[in-house]
DNA sequence: CGCGTATATTACCCAAGGGTAAGAAAAAGT
DNA sequence: ACTTTTTCTTACCCTTGGGTAATATACGCG
C-alpha cells in the first residue's frame, strides 16, 4: 500500500527530505510544473492539486509562492515573452541587413517555440487572463510582431529584401513559426536547433533577393547560451 | 427596465413568436451560437446559459438536440473539419499538377480559415474532448496534412515542384495558413478571398519549380458555392 | 376535440475545484 | 531554549456551471 510511484519531475520538495533551499528555486519548479502540466491537459482541466501533487506538496503551499491559478499561467506566458524579447534585443543590437536580422530572429523564434515556455505563448488562451493581462499579452505580441515587419522593412530598404506586402508576410512567418509550438513535441527525429535552421533558411527563400543561400550559421553546434 | 437588447443573432426563437421551424435549423442555430461563443471567450469561459440566452431560451432546451456540451464542442469541430475534406475531394478529383493542386489546397483552406467553422479546427482545445472524440480529431487532422503532402510529393515527381523536405514544407505552409484562425477578424481590410489568393502564392513561391507565376484564379470573383 | 409526441420551462442536484482559515512544523533569529 | 517568521497541512467554504427530474406548453393527427 505504500508502494508510491516517484514524482515525475525533481522536485525540492523532496518526501522526508530537506526542504531548505530558497524561495526563488522553489517559484521556478512550481512554474515548471504548472507550464508541463498546462500543456498536457489545458488551463482548465489541470488542477492545483495536480500541480501541488507532482511537487510533492499539498495545494494551499502554492499560495505562498502565487495569489491565484490565473497568476501561474501569467507568469508561464511571462517567461517564454521574456526570453523572445531577450532575443530580440540582442539581435537588433547586432546591427545586420533587414534579411539577416530576419533571418536570426526566425532562428530564435523557432528554438523558442520548442520548448516549454515558448509554446505557453501560443497554447493558452487570452481570454483565460485577467483584463489587464490580457493587455500585457497583446502588447507583447505586438512587440514581437513588430520586430518581424521591421526587419522586412529595414530588408527592403537595404535591398536584401524583395519588396513585399509587410504586414502579410509577417503574418505567414510567424504563423509558421508559432504552429511549431501546437506540433513540436520533445522525443521527434529533429532537433530545435534543426527546425530553427532549416525554417531560417525556408521561411526567407522566397523574399530574399539575393539566390536564397542558407543563413549564416555563427557557431551552429555549440548556441551562445546567455547569461 | 424593460429595454431589453434584441439578440444578437437573428434566432428561429423569436419571443412570443412562432416557433414550429424544423428541428435541423434549430440545431444548426446553436452551432452557430455555441461556436461564436466559444470562439470569443473559449470553451471554458463560455456557459450554456449564455448560448441558450443568446437564442431566447433556457439551458435545459440545448439538451433536446445535444447530448453534453464537449457534443456541442465536438460537432463544431465536425463541421469545419468536414468542409475541408469536401473541398480536399474537390481538388484532388480536379486532377492537376502537384504543385497547381498544392495552390489549390492553400487557397481552400485559407478561406476556410477565416470562418467561425473554420477557426474551430485551430481554437479549440483537443484536451477538452472525450478520448474517442481526440481521435477522431487526430485521424481528421492527419487526413489534411497528407493531402497536403501528397500534393507535394506529386509536384516533386511531376516537375512542378523543387525537391524538398515534404514533412517541414507542409508544416511550414499548414502552420501559416492555421494561423489564419488566429488573427482574422471579418472586419479587416482584408477579405477572406484575398488573404486565400495571396497565400497561395506566396506560400508556394519558394518550392514552385516555374518562376513562381500567381497561381490560376479561376472566377475570382465570384467562387463557385458549392451545393 | 382529445391524445400522443416533441419541445421548453422551472426548480433543483451535485461534483469539481479555486481559494481561505487556523494551526502544526520547520527554520531562523536571539 | 524560547520566540518569531516562514512554510506547509488539514479541514473547510462556496461559487460555478454542467446536467437532470418533473412538469408545462405547443404541435400534429385522427
Amino acid at each position: 500500500m505504500d508502494t508510491r510511484t516517484p514524482p515525475p519531475e525533481r522536485s525540492p520538495w523532496l518526501p522526508f527530505e530537506s526542504r531548505r533551499r530558497a524561495r526563488d528555486e522553489k517559484r521556478e519548479a512550481v512554474l515548471r510544473t504548472a507550464v508541463q502540466l498546462f500543456l498536457e491537459q489545458g488551463y482548465h482541466r489541470a488542477t492545483l492539486n495536480e500541480v501541488a501533487d507532482r511537487l510533492n506538496i499539498t495545494k494551499p503551499a502554492l499560495y505562498n509562492y502565487f495569489r491565484s491559478k490565473e497568476d501561474i499561467l501569467f507568469e508561464c506566458w511571462t517567461i517564454g515573452q521574456e526570453r523572445v524579447e531577450d532575443r530580440i534585443a540582442e539581435i537588433a543590437a547586432a546591427d545586420e541587413s533587414g534579411l539577416v536580422t530576419l533571418q536570426m530572429l526566425v532562428r530564435a523564434y523557432a528554438a523558442i517555440m520548442a520548448s516549454t515556455f515558448g509554446a505557453s505563448l501560443v497554447r493558452f488562451n487570452v481570454a483565460d487572463l485577467s483584463e489587464p493581462n490580457q493587455k500585457a499579452t497583446l502588447a507583447g505580441k505586438r512587440r514581437i510582431d513588430r520586430a518581424f515587419r521591421n526587419a522586412i522593412k529595414q530588408g527592403i530598404a537595404d535591398g536584401s529584401v524583395k519588396p513585399c506586402d509587410v504586414k502579410l508576410t509577417a503574418f505567414a512567418i510567424l504563423g509558421a513559426l508559432n504552429w511549431i509550438g501546437h506540433w513540436y513535441k520533445p522525443g521527434g527525429e529533429l532537433s530545435p536547433e534543426q527546425i530553427a535552421n532549416d525554417f531560417a533558411s525556408r521561411l526567407t527563400a522566397d523574399i530574399a533577393k539575393r539566390p536564397a543561400k542558407k543563413p549564416a550559421e555563427k557557431k551552429a553546434t555549440k548556441p551562445v547560451r546567455k547569461k
